[in-house]
DNA sequence: GTCAAAGCAATTGTATACAATAATACAGGC
DNA sequence: GCCTGTATTATTGTATACAATTGCTTTGAC
């Protein structure tokens, strides 16, 4: 997990910027099980802070849809059920699809450049089974994808729902097969971008999701249905 | 406006709730230009609170990206581009499709009612040319079909960009033209439902954005490109 | 024994007091 | 005159005090 990729909420020096990162990645990680209360006096003791930096992380993760405020009664973890795993990579194969097209024509030659760099390193790294480090690389491609779409919303959806989901990828990284494919996937994106070929560049994202999608049914990380 | 469709955000009754639907608000309609620097004491003094309120407002507005806040510098209205209104119907026009196709399976009877008193009523206040009600039955068709779709991950996103782009809608439909036009679209999605075809329901919705899209650029609402 | 109502404890909601930070203005040296 | 450093002020960040609400417990009538 290590960083907080969410900009709007970046400053992380601030007390509340740490109880909103802290909290946030407890719940995606499971600390808490769902309808768990999140009390504001208990949380702020185990950070070491007063209830007010608590309570502002709270409104947030409300907006986000982690936790669920009832009115002077209390907050409870919403968590995230395989169903929500699922419905988010299906939403993620269109929008993913479309961040791809639009890359064709927005992405910079920096950006490019990283890509190019990210998917020779990920082969090396995969080849030695190093498992943080292939996470890493594949979070950054597919940042660098949503940054090269040139479109500050779509960008903005694929990270929320790419951290979303950060538990599931990492399981699903773990295993060797899913990561050398993967890679392939990522190169064949990445071939269609430079070629300027948006129709590909669609069709392969979205088949990359939909394969990451199967790849997580097939070994029992979530449920069919 | 009137009604805040934000269902984790619906306490109404609370000085901070009161304050984010206030705020919001005011951003959508354009009170607020872009880079006005909103402080915590003159919004809380305008609407008679202390600033524990307005700061948890302004942490949720920020969230939404409709602020940034700067640390220990001051929260700017963020404001939304003629390009965050083009990407968000492009946006749209795939979900609204997904929800269509997913609708078809998981609408309720209750549902499907409400859509089709829906349908029948606005037909009426297009003739008369009631634009307010006009309005409100184009908001619930579109909720309905968000609700529809039984996904809490994809209701919880659309339902977001339906409220962000409240302003530019509202000018849409009071043209008459798009009025009707708009009804006939509406009847098309719900006999696609209605009939279980999915294919037809995804095809008609995604195209039913696409639509409205262009009558935006059409009518110079939005600049294209 | 059961039900209802009152009181109590715990928790959230709001206001305010205090601390830290950042921008500005001003004074002094060159 | 200009640059630099310092003091001042305004604003945000955090902690705490107080108010309001909820849920539970206890008590009493039947």
């Amino acid at each position: 997990m290590e960083e907080d990729v969410k900009e709007g909420t970046s400053d992380k020096y601030s007390l509340r910027g740490r109880v909103f990162s802290r909290l946030r990645e407890d719940i995606l990680n499971g600390k808490y099980d769902e309808g768990v209360e999140l009390r504001e006096i208990a949380i702020g003791e185990e950070l070491g802070v007063s209830r007010t930096p608590v309570r502002e992380a709270f409104r947030q993760l409300e907006l986000e849809g982690l936790i669920k405020i009832i009115p002077n009664k209390g907050a409870y973890v919403v968590g995230i059920s395989d169903k929500d795993v699922r419905d988010i990579y299906i939403l993620r194969s269109r929008l993913e699809g479309l961040a791809a097209r639009w890359a064709v024509d927005h992405i910079t030659e920096e950006q490019m450049e990283e890509m190019e760099e990210n998917v020779y390193l990920a082969k090396f790294h995969t080849e030695k089974g190093h498992n943080e480090q292939i996470f890493e690389l594949d979070n950054r491609f597919h940042e660098l994808l949503y940054e090269a779409s040139g479109s500050k919303i779509l960008e903005h959806q694929l990270k929320d729902y790419h951290q979303y989901v950060l538990r599931i990828r990492k399981k699903t990284l773990a295993s060797a097969k899913r990561g050398t494919q993967s890679n392939l996937e990522h190169e064949a994106i990445l071939e269609a971008i430079k070629n300027k070929n948006a129709d590909d560049a669609e069709r392969l994202a979205h088949e990359h999701m939909i394969n990451a999608y199967k790849n997580m049914i097939d070994n029992g990380l979530i449920k069919p249905e």
